[in-house]
DNA sequence: TACAATCTCTACCAATCTGGTAGAGATTTA
DNA sequence: TAAATCTCTACCAGATTGGTAGAGATTGTA
C-alpha cells in the first residue's frame, strides 16, 4: 500500500506546474532544481504525463511543459493512475486493470477490498490540483516565514 | 497500492481458522490444501501471525494453529500490518513506521495522504474476522450450490 | 522408547519492480 | 548554424516479492 517515488515526484511536479498555470511553458530543468528531483528521472515522468494527455509540451529552445487543462480538472487520482497504473489494492476490484478472481460471486475478501478501493478513490479522485494550490497558499499564509515546500 | 500475496494468503488462512474457531488446532497442511496456498510459504505466514500474538500454535503430533482470541477481536488491519508492515501510503502518515518528511508543517501532499490512510484504516480496522465469517455464511446461503471460497 | 507428524528457524533463490542513468536524436528559437 | 530543449530507447544496480530447502525441536501414541 505504498505511493511510489515516481508518483510522489509526479504530484510535486504537477503542483509546481499548477502554481505556474497560464504563465507559459516551464522547463524540466527548473522543476528538477526547485523540487530537487533527479532530472533524467523527471523527464520520464513528465513524458508519461504528456502521453496520457495531462500535460502539453513544446520542444526546442524556450520549450517546456504546461498543464493541458485547468488545474481544477485534474485530480491526484489521474496522476497516480498514469504513473503507478492502478489504485485498487487487488485487480479484481480495479477499474483500470480489472481481472476477475476465481470465484467472484462468493469471494468475501473482494467485497472488503472494493470498499477499500472506493475509500481511496473518494479522496484521490475528488482532490484536484486547484485544491492543492489553495492549500499551498493557505499554508504559506499561516507560516509566514516558511519555505515553500510540499514534498513528502 | 497493492495487497501483497502474503497478506492475501494470510487473510484467507485467517478466515479458514475463524470458521474453525474453538474446534481445536488446524494443521498447516489442511489449510494449505483447502486454500491452495504453497505450504512452505504458508508456514512463514502463520509463524509471523503467531509471533505477533494473533495465533497460538501447538507443536508435535496433532499440533496445529488456532486463533489466539475471538474472531470479533481481530481485524483485517491487524493481519495486514503484521505481514506487510504498514498500511499508510507514505511513511510520514504512518502509525507503524512513522518517519517525518522534510517540511512537515507545510507539506500539502502529506495532508491528502493522511486522508487516504484514514480512509483505508476506517475500513480495515473496523472489519473483523467475525464479520468475514458472517459474510461467508450469507454468501453461501444465497448461492446454494456455490463452492465455499473466498480467495482473491 | 521409538517414531511419525507437526511446528520452528535460518538460509537461500529467481523473477520482478523500483529508482535512476546514458546517450543519441528531433525540434525550435535566436 | 548553434544552443537549448524535449523524445526515445536502452540499460543497470539494488530492493522486494513470492517461494523453496532442509535441519532441528516438540509431542502423541503404539
Amino acid at each position: 500500500m505504498k505511493l511510489s517515488k515516481k508518483s510522489d515526484y509526479a504530484l510535486r511536479a504537477m503542483i509546481y506546474l499548477s502554481l505556474n498555470y497560464q504563465k507559459g511553458a516551464v522547463q524540466i530543468k527548473e522543476i528538477s532544481a526547485k523540487e530537487r528531483i533527479p532530472q533524467k528521472f523527471l523527464e520520464n515522468i513528465l513524458l508519461t504525463l504528456r502521453k496520457v494527455g495531462i500535460l502539453n509540451s513544446k520542444m526546442g529552445l524556450k520549450g517546456g511543459y504546461e498543464l493541458a487543462r485547468s488545474p481544477d480538472l485534474i485530480t491526484l487520482g489521474d496522476v497516480i493512475r498514469a504513473l503507478d497504473g492502478s489504485i485498487a489494492p487487488v485487480n479484481c476490484v480495479s477499474q483500470m486493470s480489472y481481472k476477475p478472481c476465481t470465484e467472484e460471486v462468493t469471494c468475501v475478501i473482494r467485497g472488503v477490498m472494493m470498499d477499500v478501493r472506493n475509500a481511496i478513490t473518494d479522496v484521490l479522485d475528488t482532490m484536484t490540483f486547484a485544491d492543492m494550490c489553495k492549500r499551498v497558499k493557505e499554508s504559506l499564509e499561516k507560516n509566514e516565514n516558511a519555505i515553500l515546500t510540499y514534498s513528502i
